[in-house]
DNA sequence: AGGTACATCTCGGGT
DNA sequence: ACCCGAGGTGTACCT
């Protein structure tokens, strides 16, 4: 990884044309072939200003003193191009990092998706549940149940309901309502928060919406009561 | 910006919760308050594999030798935190970095929306522009036109006309047709390149699909003439 | 290679 | 503050 601070200033050309004029910056350099241009502010937080994606081609060119003068990343196959004009060098130093995966994770989807397999219960009185990841034609459905009338019912499930989620489980009943013994086959969008305007979608297109609380499925929490709520 | 080259292991605890073994990486130490975890390959390219986004309070910690032990990211209100125990620290510099923003980005949807609003003949033949960003109750359409038999058209625009777009422009009829005034209103679809799926889907939906040519609109190049095209 | 779905998406613009 | 939509989205997984 090598890492050179220095006033600059950098010209892309691809699927976008930006133009970022002379200022100091940090431009980083990743043995992976990564390269990125950071400022400290004034832009966005945790994105690069100007980046390029693996494979890329470095050029280096130098002045008469053999000072960085200039800096050409482009993409083996394609124009995309950033073009780095070097107005003064203020650093440049180079460190070999480990490549050393093994980014474990948890509490994402998949872990919500285990947990209301295992408890079909919080997504509607007395589900059961028939299988998880549902193959449908287009994709496979999270969970489909079954409930006490022996109905069925198709489970979408997300950390966050969104329109998207609405349409992705629109689409999925479209497919599953073709089987004739499937035909009255309901929707549920699970997920820890729902949008205000997918619940608007959701009800429109007839799919209940069921928050669930991660800390209860987990047991880390008693559930509210609220059998007798208004 | 300090940079901070070491062997450390890293923690985060917050929307999910991840853990990564000791090893040489990169600290990115934003002034605006930003911090980033890199490593060079095994990984995401362009995404740190942990950050935090402003506003973070740093603590660091020495040992007895006066070197840089420990260091915790946290957020200001809410229970996320990023934890690093160094083993080895192999840099250490700080730089003043410019804030500069003034990144100008062309060839995005904006531009496009912008042009066609202008010049919503684009669009289809006799289109006049009734409205930008018109609100429905799930989101703003991009254009409402009416043409010269005063028929309303709502008209979504794209960068790349995909079946999402087609879904997209699909929820709005659903929703604009509910308004008896509006309840014949068409649909069209107008993107620098639209998709052959979503050309079949948006056949299907009765909506019409548009190519239009970002340099003619920008009038930087001659419309072809297809008038009398087969 | 192309399509789909997920992401601590991030980020900007609106209300 | 929340919500929506766009992104040079990136990334993994599937066909």
């Amino acid at each position: 990884m090598r890492l050179i601070v220095a006033r600059c200033e950098v010209s892309y050309i691809g699927r976008v044309t930006t133009v970022l004029p002379e200022a100091v910056r940090l431009l980083m350099l990743k043995a992976d072939g990564t390269f990125m241009v950071w400022a400290d502010g004034g832009g966005p937080n945790v994105k690069p200003l100007n980046w390029m994606t693996p494979p890329t081609v470095l050029e280096e060119e130098h002045d008469a003193d053999g000072v960085l003068a200039r800096l050409v990343v482009r993409k083996q196959r394609q124009e995309d191009r950033v073009e780095i004009v070097l107005a003064e060098v203020l650093s440049d130093i180079e460190h070999q990092l480990d490549v050393l995966a093994s980014l474990e994770k948890e509490g994402l989807e998949r872990e919500l998706q285990e947990l209301l397999a295992a408890a079909p219960q919080w997504c509607g009185e007395g589900f059961r549940l028939v299988r998880r990841e549902w193959p449908t034609d287009i994709g496979p459905v999270d969970l489909m149940c079954r409930d006490v009338q022996d109905e069925w019912i198709a489970v979408e499930i997300k950390r966050i309901g969104s329109i998207d989620a609405v349409e992705q489980l629109t689409r999925y009943l479209e497919r599953i309502r073709l089987d004739p013994a499937l035909g009255c086959c309901r929707g549920v969008l699970a997920a820890q928060r729902i949008k205000p305007q997918a619940r608007v979608l959701a009800q429109a297109r007839g799919i209940d919406c069921v928050e669930v609380d991660l800390q209860v499925l987990r047991g880390e929490r008693e559930p509210e009561l609220t059998l007798f709520a208004a």
